[in-house]
DNA sequence: GAGAAGATCTCCT
DNA sequence: GGAGATCTTCTCA
């Protein structure tokens, strides 16, 4: 898949973040490591909103782990969950609101060997199909917590494909959390085989 | 300084 | 379908 050579610009992040997770389906993540690039397509997002949402890691306001939430938008927001995974997000609304969107799954494009290798698994179906699943298969971490996905020198960016098809999006409920999980803030790409499709 | 919970995944039955 | 793994971060004393 051909993308555009520029990165999205920040004014895309710069909205409400229930628009941004919509409309980030079907880009593509670019993950530059010092052996290879990987890239894929976002198929599958959940919003995270600090000021009304009790499931958000800022609801209750700024702490070390969550201070980048409340930065300037299109930044990415890393952290670390139940002992062994990462979580990718990115901030979105601007400078002081806490927003961001959580990226669920990505159908992966290029790097897919080596991705099956830091995965340990055979099928493309289940290198990325989940939040802890595509960073450990685009060897995402802490240390990249913090970077400016718009930047076109950042090891981490977003691009929109050249030739973007037409798609259907699913508007549901999110997964794995306690508090609101009745809000309808988890968007995905319809019939795409690599949104995860674990049950609530 | 201790205790508990967590935006998950994998294996086992 | 269910529970364990595993460790960071937050909250409270």
């Amino acid at each position: 898949m051909t993308i555009e050579k520029q990165p999205i610009n920040r004014r895309f992040y710069t909205r409400d973040t229930l628009k941004v997770a919509k409309a980030i389906l079907g880009k593509v993540l670019v993950r530059r490591t010092p052996l290879e690039v990987f890239t894929g397509k976002i198929v599958e997002t959940e919003a995270y909103r600090g000021t009304d949402d009790p499931a958000s890691h800022s609801f209750r306001g700024k702490t070390n782990r969550n201070e980048v939430m409340f930065g300037k938008p299109g930044i990415t927001y890393v952290y670390f969950t139940y002992g062994n995974h990462h979580c990718l997000n990115i901030v979105t609304e601007r400078t002081d609101i806490p927003a961001a969107v959580l990226i669920r799954s990505i159908e992966p494009l290029k790097g897919i060997e080596t991705m099956k290798r830091n995965r340990s698994v055979e099928k493309i179906i289940d290198v990325a199909s989940g939040p802890g699943k595509l960073t450990k298969a685009f060897q995402i971490t802490r240390e990249d917590n913090n970077i400016d996905v718009t930047d076109f020198s950042s090891n981490i960016s977003i691009h929109t494909p050249v030739e973007e098809k037409s798609f259907q999006i699913v508007q549901t409920t999110r997964i794995g959390i306690r508090l609101a999980q009745e809000f309808p803030w988890r968007f995905y790409i319809k019939e795409n085989p690599h949104v995860s499709k674990r049950k609530i």
